[in-house]
DNA sequence: TATTTACCATAACATATGTTATTTACCAAG
DNA sequence: CTTGGTAAATAACATATGTTATGGTAAATA
């Protein structure tokens, strides 16, 4: 047996670099195959379809995703969540808009879980965080995750759109901070929570 | 000299019905055509090319969405324009996907206007709206915006992600004024605005 | 060494799309 | 009525893509 010139793992390789680069769209077989110097065969050999790639390519980019997401910015984890989604949004245009933005080749409007999920999550999991949060009730603990994950989901696809990427990172620290702040002192000052 | 069989009104019509039931990804000159009962011939020439026709469905998409915002949902200008812009996005799904979340045919990363920019001039042109505010400075009032603008737009994409679209007018109405409220309060309780 | 088999390149098939050339049919002007 | 021009249909050209068939080459095996 011989054994492979082409390696399933460089043939990710090749259209990870693609879709970082140029896109989703710019991603085809022949594409990768140029890139590798290579036929189209060995991709079928490796992959079964486009579709398996795609969600391979759904998964690196997601790996990525939450390296950003679990580095240490800031003492705050939710914050830290927050600011690598933003983040990786910003510096990551073609696979944020890959992930989040587009809809796959078939048709459904089909998002994945991202940060929302996280939020949930760690939240759960942080026993500090929720220290610090004790004051709100734990409707209002839910409802503070839930504001502050859509105007995070907001900045990231505004700071996405953004072609000039003339978002600093404190610029974004500063709003989602400012923004959690709001969402907080809100919380406290109704009591009840978010959801009277 | 024959009169058209196939008005240019006509074929847009037909264009706009595609991308608002089956999105953008589902216009096609021939399409376009099968749905009036014709050949592609019609369409070249009325308009020269699928990249004017794009442009002009851009045109008649962001008048829709223009509606949805100009109504007086609320005695708040700037809630109505927020409120009608989350609300487009949950009821044509396609049309906002088209007009802010896919790329254009042409790889750019490039939204329109959109509901900032209204913002902002609204704003201005209202004074009533401009009066509530006057606690804060002015960099106050600008800030204000831009953090219920990040918080719409954000709220906008979500619920234009949910399939089941089970966000009532009621939630969607209560989560925008609960944000206002809070950024409007965060402003306050700063005084110097949002901004250090 | 001869053979078989996996891998890969080439080419082709199938489809989808934008666009243009050619032909057909019809209406209006002379 | 003839003729000319316009609009539409048909067909074709060009490209892009997923996918598969065919054949060669080189390595492993008998």
């Amino acid at each position: 047996m011989q054994p492979s010139v082409y390696s399933r793992k460089e043939i990710l390789e090749a259209a990870f670099a693609l879709i970082r680069e140029r896109g989703w769209s710019a991603v085809s077989t022949r594409a990768i195959a140029k890139k590798m110097g290579s036929s189209t065969m060995p991709i079928y050999s490796h992959i079964k379809s486009v579709e398996k790639l795609e969600r391979e390519l759904r998964t690196m980019a997601s790996e990525l995703q939450k390296e950003y997401q679990q580095k240490s910015y800031t003492e705050h984890v939710l914050l830290n969540l927050a600011f690598g989604y933003v983040v990786f949004a910003r510096d990551e245009k073609h696979l944020f808009r890959f992930l989040y933005l587009e809809s796959p080749r078939t048709m459904n409007i089909n998002h994945g879980p991202s940060l929302r999920e996280s939020f949930f999550r760690q939240f759960g999991a942080d026993s500090a965080e929720a220290e610090a949060l004790n004051e709100l009730k734990a409707s209002g603990q839910e409802a503070l995750i839930q504001y502050t994950w859509i105007f995070t989901h907001g900045l990231a696809t505004q700071v996405n759109a953004d072609s000039e990427s003339s978002f600093s990172d404190e610029q974004i620290m500063r709003l989602l901070r400012n923004a959690g702040e709001a969402f907080y002192l809100w919380g406290i000052h109704k009591g009840e929570g978010f959801n009277d």
